[in-house]
DNA sequence: CTCCCAACCGAACGATCGTTAGTATGAGCC
DNA sequence: GGCTCATACTAACGATCGTTCGGTTGGGAG
């Protein structure tokens, strides 16, 4: 592993734990064992060091949807869909703190950039729950809006709780099971 | 209003948006348009305005909770219980915006008491749904952790999406009949 | 052996941070 | 008029911030 990459983890371990604005330049060159002025052989300023982990997260959200099968059933989309992303939180905990949490500190045009990715992620969400709608695998009056917001929520807010060795497909299986069948009914009828 | 309360207010206005590290005392100073050793008149340090912004927000949602009468069936009170939560989100976006984003920069004692108290919160309404099922209103293999669970993401991430004025309780009967009955069967059968 | 080059050191820069101290102003009460 | 008290000002404190820069080091390539 690279030096660069070592400094990128590093920082976004300290990102996630302290917060961007809580973590200073010195205190991570002393995480990394090194005075902080030599950081700057490695990088440009601080903030790149943020959007290389905004960077990282995006690529691993989106590469968790890139991974499911187009051909599949709508409802069988967004259950691997909510396992890929507790996957992604789970295995890289920290760059999901981080992306969930500090991406308001990029730079205004960075900053720009990021939310148009995730406003795509969010629509590619939603459009699994027209589709289902739309072929008839979910009932016919869902919103899909509501439905989408309550996933995004259940997987935004996975990096609270979620930790490192946790099975998420066992846990991304229960809540598209609470998703899809409810609360009160019983588990889908045969 | 006293000049204190301005102060927090424009605190947690500033918090919100640039993160507690990330607004310095004196841009509070500008904000309220006094010199920034002139609020230590009000304050007895920047903690303070973070504590303070924490106390009112734990009122604050308790507080909702509070007000659910305790006979009604569990299901109506988990119902009331979503509702008053996103009321409160939209009524003082910014109080539970830095209630959840910022909590983790209190010093170590406030922390450990914050943690305390929204351990308190999740217990409340992890009960609702035990008590649900428990009295046969909800399925009996249900879990209650992972139910509870969906319900507090859906409630802590609204200061994400949710704008002052929404019609919060129309929102969360939303949820409420989607958690309840699902996303593929027909809405509660007769 | 020489040269290169990435990595790092050590010191310093100006800026900004949260906080303190001493003083000034002005309204309300006796 | 004298007194208190909340409020605010000005100036400065030491600490820390992100960043810069000239010099040093050490291992690999030629």
């Amino acid at each position: 592993m690279s030096r660069r990459e070592d400094l990128a983890r590093e920082a976004a371990r300290l990102f996630a734990e302290k917060g961007y604005h809580g973590t200073s330049i010195g205190a991570l060159a002393d995480a990394i064992g090194v005075q902080k002025g030599s950081l700057y052989a490695h990088i440009e300023g601080k903030q790149d060091l943020l959007y290389e982990t905004m960077r990282q997260g995006a690529e691993a959200f989106h590469g968790a949807l890139d991974g499911i099968p187009e051909a599949l059933p709508a409802t069988e989309k967004i259950r691997l869909a909510l396992r890929g992303h507790l996957r992604v939180v789970a295995d890289q905990l920290e760059l999901a703190t981080v992306f969930v949490q500090e991406w308001r500190y990029l730079d205004d045009e960075r900053r720009d950039r990021f939310v148009a990715e995730r406003r795509r992620y969010e629509e590619r969400i939603r459009t699994l729950f027209r589709e289902g709608r739309e072929q008839g695998e979910l009932r016919s009056d869902l919103d899909e809006n509501v439905a989408a917001l309550l996933f995004l929520s259940a997987a935004n807010w996975a990096f609270t709780w979620l930790r490192a060795g946790a099975d998420t497909d066992a846990l991304a299986d229960a809540f598209y099971a609470l998703l899809v069948d409810g609360m009160r009914g019983y588990s889908t009828p045969a």
